[in-house]
DNA sequence: GAATACAATACGACTGGTCGTCTTAATTGT
DNA sequence: ACAATTAAGACGACCAGTCGTATTGTATTC
């Protein structure tokens, strides 16, 4: 029973450190030994805990987004607050974040999508999956927005969605190698505050 | 003399090899080994002709960039068409392309972001050279666009061209792991079809 | 409740292979 | 003959993954 807790916050850790360190070096620039002598594990128990250093990446992958999307959901959730406010906040919020940790990692998502898109097929799905819980979360916070007359209704929230997601992706590239929250903070004021305005 | 030419040849076979392998298996995915076996250039002449890999990498990224800016001006150049038709037409035969190399690969330039972004900074300012280069062709059109009365004159240039290149990019991430071109249609639909509409 | 048997987990040394890089020798042009 | 370029192969470091052993928890038996 013991066992089953450690087995637990085994996994757990070499989740958490597999985001940071993925994040930062890509999934062929990591390797596991250094993962593992991060958190104090074994070599040999790696693979009590995962099957391979593939099938570790794309849970990373899932394990990642979790706290984005309970993050997000707190702002959409306040009541005293309007949607299309909140997603700003969030979004704010984000790039508070980004500029503390000097603009290093950018998207654990959008690093992988690149790096294994076409590579790894399990990775991929993992990645998509992730991609899409946290556009239709975005989503219903658009289709709220729009029900509060505050987001045109010409466009469709998923479509809209969707666009903010993938521009997202591409400002935190341009912010990692401009090393600069300019092209976040433009996102955020074209789409939200412009393209998207009722 | 005849050595330096076949060096020059060897060079922009390397280079050439290196475009296609680093876009689809990344920067730490692929061997130096692989590369040259595929061009059939012994191991030991790649420091004759390349400091080191990461050298290498960073003029792999300046190879890379060098025809997409052609082809751009060969669109922007047309006298008979308007600089949105062109801009347009320039994106279409890219998503043509796209769909023919069956969403692989993507662009060099955004994979390496996210690989490279943080850990290597030679790569990162070549990378933010290409992407300025080619951000400001993409801004010398929609200045054209914006003279002919095409698109709209609130925003600047150079804003509208940013969040072309950086949507764009999100767009090519989201291609790959959804191996559709649906979100590069709608990123063209959307930013030059709509948002930048006079 | 104690002793035993069994299964699950933990572990680190080890595998074959590949990595980027360097040394040294052969080859080439002048 | 000499200097510069090219190439072969060796180098140690590191890679993901495996294997046999040690340790532990649980179930069974008395």
């Amino acid at each position: 029973m013991v066992r089953v807790i450690n087995k637990k916050i085994n996994r757990d850790k070499l989740l958490d450190q597999g985001v940071t360190m993925l994040m930062g070096q890509g999934f062929h620039g990591t390797g596991l030994k250094e993962i593992l002598d991060a958190v104090k594990i074994p070599k040999g128990s790696f693979y009590n805990y995962f099957e391979n250093k593939e099938t570790y990446c794309a849970e990373v992958i899932s394990h990642y987004i979790e706290p984005f999307i309970i993050q997000l959901q707190g702002h959409l959730q306040k009541p005293e607050m309007d949607a299309l406010t909140g997603l700003k906040n969030y979004f704010n919020e984000l790039i508070d974040e980004l500029e503390k940790n000097q603009f290093k990692g950018g998207c654990l998502l959008g690093n992988l999508m690149g790096e294994l898109g076409d590579t790894s097929e399990i990775c991929r799905l993992s990645l998509q999956e992730a991609v899409n819980r946290y556009r239709d979360l975005i989503k219903q916070g658009l289709l709220k927005a729009q029900q509060e007359g505050a987001v045109r209704n010409d466009l469709s929230a998923e479509s809209m969605a969707n666009l903010l997601v993938d521009t997202w992706q591409g400002v935190l590239l341009r912010m990692k190698i401009e090393k600069s929250i300019v092209p976040l903070k433009s996102c955020c004021d074209n789409l939200l505050g412009g393209y998207f305005k009722a």
